[in-house]
DNA sequence: GAGGTTCTCAATCGAACGATTGAGAGCCTT
DNA sequence: AAGGCTCTCAATCGTTCGATTGAGAACCTC
C-alpha cells in the first residue's frame, strides 16, 4: 500500500526538491501541497493524507498551530516536523502538538524517506537533539515512584519458561485461543492448556489475560 | 581524554561480556562495576566515573531508584539505562530520574560503545521504541508505536465505546475479572458483562484478551 | 542406567466468560 | 411528551478456561 504524503512548507524550493525526490519512490505518493498553515488545513481535510511533512516557520498559521489542530481534526494523520532548528521552544509544543516526529532539514534524503516510513507503521522518529530536548525536560520531573519495583521479579520469572511455555505465550500475547494455538503449534488444545497452566504458574497470574497484558508490555510477541 | 565508566548489573555474565568489549576500546576504561543498587551508589561516589551503564532490574535498590539517586548527588554523571525492556512502566521513570539513555539489551556491542561515547559528549541516545513512550506520553496521544499497525479503522471504533464501556475496557487492560471490575466500580459483575459485550462487539473481538492487548498497545489503562 | 527436564496427550470439574434477551431508570434532544 | 442513549441489573445457555492428576516418550546429565 502507498503511502499517501503531504509537503507544508513556504517555501518553493525544499517542496521542489522533494518532489523531486519522492518522484523516485514507489511506495510513496506526494497527493498534496501547501504554503501555509491554513492552506495545510484544507487540503489536509480534503485529501486525508497518512503523513505530512510540516514546516514549523510558516505565514497565516506556523506549523505547530497547524499541527496541532490538525491532530484534532484527523487524529490518524502523522506529521512529521520537517525545520531547521531543534531547540526547546519548538521541540516540546511540536512533540505536544502531537507531532509523531521531529527532524532537522540538513538529514540525508534517503533517511527521511526511511523517517516517513517508519512513522507511516507507527514509530516515531526523533533527531538525537530534539530526544535531548525532550529528555531534559523530563529530566528532574515528578517521578511516580508507585508501583515500580514489580517489575523485577517479574522478570526472572520469565527467564523460567521452558521455550515452548515461551512460544505458547508468544501466541497467547496475539489474542489467540487455545484451539487456535494448538493449530498454529501443531499440538492439541489439551497440550497447550497445560502449557498455559504452567506458565501462568511461574508467572503468578490467575488468567491469560494478565499473562498478555505482562507479554505485550514487556515487548514480547512483536 | 578517557572515559571512566561504570557497570551496574547483577548479572556477572552481563558484567563479563562488557569487560571483554570494552578491552579493546582505547578511549574507554572500565574504572568499576556493581551488582546492586546500594553498591552502584556506594563505588560511584569513591570512583567518580562518568558514565554508568545501569541495569533497571536489580536487588537491594533497583535501577531507577538508585539513577536517582546518583544524579541527587553526582548531577555530572551519564546514566545510560541498559534493559531488556521499553515499556512505559519504566522508560518514563527512567528519563524522569536522569537517565541521559535509555538502550535496550539486544544493541550491537558497537552501536553500545557508540552510545556511551555520545552520551559522554552530552547527547542522549534512545532505544527508538523508548523515545516513542516519551513522545506519546507528551503528546497525550494514545497512539502506540506497534509496527503492524492495524489502521485507524480501530481507532474509529475505540471512538464508539461509551464512556463507562472505556472504563471498564481500562480496568479489563489491567487484567481484572469481571467481578473485581465490577467491585472496583461498584456495580454488579452482571453489569460489567454487559459492558464487556458491548465493548467486545464494537472493537470486533471475541474475547476479553484481544481487548487487552488492544488497550495495552494503544497505551490505554496507565 | 537412574534421575531430571521437557513435551506431549487425556480426562475431569468447577469457575469464568460471552451472547442474548428483557427491562427499568435517568438524561438528553426534538 | 416522545424517542434515543446510557447505565444498570438479571437470567439463561453454551463455550472456554484453568487446575489437577496421571502418563508415555525423548532427551539430557551424572
Amino acid at each position: 500500500m502507498t503511502i499517501r504524503l503531504m509537503i507544508a512548507d513556504d517555501h518553493a524550493m525544499v517542496r521542489r526538491g522533494l518532489q523531486v525526490f519522492l518522484a523516485t519512490q514507489p511506495d510513496i505518493a506526494l497527493v498534496g501541497e501547501a504554503a501555509n498553515g491554513q492552506e495545510t488545513l484544507d487540503r489536509a481535510a480534503e485529501l486525508r493524507p497518512d503523513v505530512i511533512l510540516m514546516d514549523l516557520n510558516m505565514p497565516v498559521l506556523n506549523g505547530i498551530e497547524t499541527t496541532a489542530r490538525l491532530i484534532q481534526a484527523q487524529p490518524e494523520i502523522k506529521v512529521i516536523v520537517l525545520t531547521s532548528f531543534a531547540d526547546q521552544d519548538h521541540v516540546l509544543p511540536a512533540i505536544q502538538a502531537g507531532a509523531k516526529g521531529y527532524l532537522l532539514k540538513d538529514i540525508e534524503p534517503d533517511m527521511l524517506i526511511e523517517a516517513v516510513r517508519r512513522v507511516h507503521q507507527g514509530r516515531v522518529e526523533l533527531h538525537p537533539d530534539a530526544a535531548g530536548m525532550l529528555v531534559n525536560h523530563l529530566s528532574g520531573s515528578e517521578r511516580p515512584l508507585t508501583k515500580e519495583d514489580k517489575g523485577s521479579s517479574e522478570e526472572d520469572r520469565l527467564g523460567q519458561l521452558t521455550p515452548r511455555e515461551l512460544e505458547v505465550l508468544r501466541h497467547l500475547a496475539t489474542g489467540m485461543s487455545n484451539k487456535e494455538i494448538g493449530e498454529s503449534l501443531v499440538i492439541t488444545e489439551k497440550t497447550v492448556k497445560t502449557h498455559v497452566s504452567h506458565l501462568l504458574d511461574k508467572l503468578g497470574f490467575s488468567d491469560r489475560t494478565q499473562a498478555a497484558i505482562f507479554a505485550v508490555k514487556r515487548g514480547i510477541g512483536l
